[in-house]
DNA sequence: ATCGAATATACGATAGTGCGTATATACGAT
DNA sequence: ATCGTATATACGCACTATCGTATATTCGAT
């Protein structure tokens, strides 16, 4: 969770993941698209890339990237346990830590 | 959404975070718990303060901090897109970036 | 009013991160 | 083989964030 939370809490980083949310791009459209240099982005691709957040498939020597569903899915996964205890419907484990921190 | 992830991209803030999920804690305690010194906690809880993500009532001296709702239901919706657009269910603005960025 | 406990802030040092420029690499076209 | 295009990496610099130590502030107790 803190990889995939890394790799998102960077401006250009998070624009160009919101950018692949509606399609796979190259790397020179995300350049153009979001008007940054051309290192900037293979560098946050690579970033993004290493954080498993994006793929990408050669197409000759373009390279496209696209999201991999599996963080967000973990994010999804992450938040129900806040949705959870705020619902009040803490597991054994939430109950276990309720009263083993209190002061003694 | 940037805010919140910031705040979270820091692995003793989002400790910090876990921690309060299973319920409030007083600074103390929260330093206890997560072997952290004293202006360390504060450090953090200030940012996460500023971030929106937590909120704090006095008693006494003391300070109780609680997790705030609103930025996690914010990321919930902002997940959704994701979800949306990987279901294939584009809406309008999904559908118009889909072919404006095309390369002509 | 004074003291101790709890929390917040200031400040200097250090490390990590992103940027720009230059360069390397891979591949198709000729 | 050579050239142009597309992408990746290397390197130096600047900025930001975190940490540790010290200090300030607030409040209850005496």
């Amino acid at each position: 969770m803190l990889t995939t939370l890394t790799a998102l809490a960077e401006p250009t980083r998070l624009r160009i993941v919101e950018l692949l949310q509606f399609g796979p791009r190259y790397v020179g459209e995300i350049e153009r698209l979001l008007v940054l240099t051309q290192p900037q982005v293979s560098k946050h691709l690579r970033v993004l890339r290493d954080a498993g957040l994006v793929e990408s498939t050669a197409d000759a020597q373009r390279r496209l990237y696209e999201l991999r569903r599996e963080p967000f899915v973990e994010m999804g996964e992450w938040l129900e346990g806040y949705r959870r205890s705020w619902e009040g419907h803490l597991d054994a484990l939430a109950a276990h830590l309720e009263q083993s921190g209190d002061d003694p």
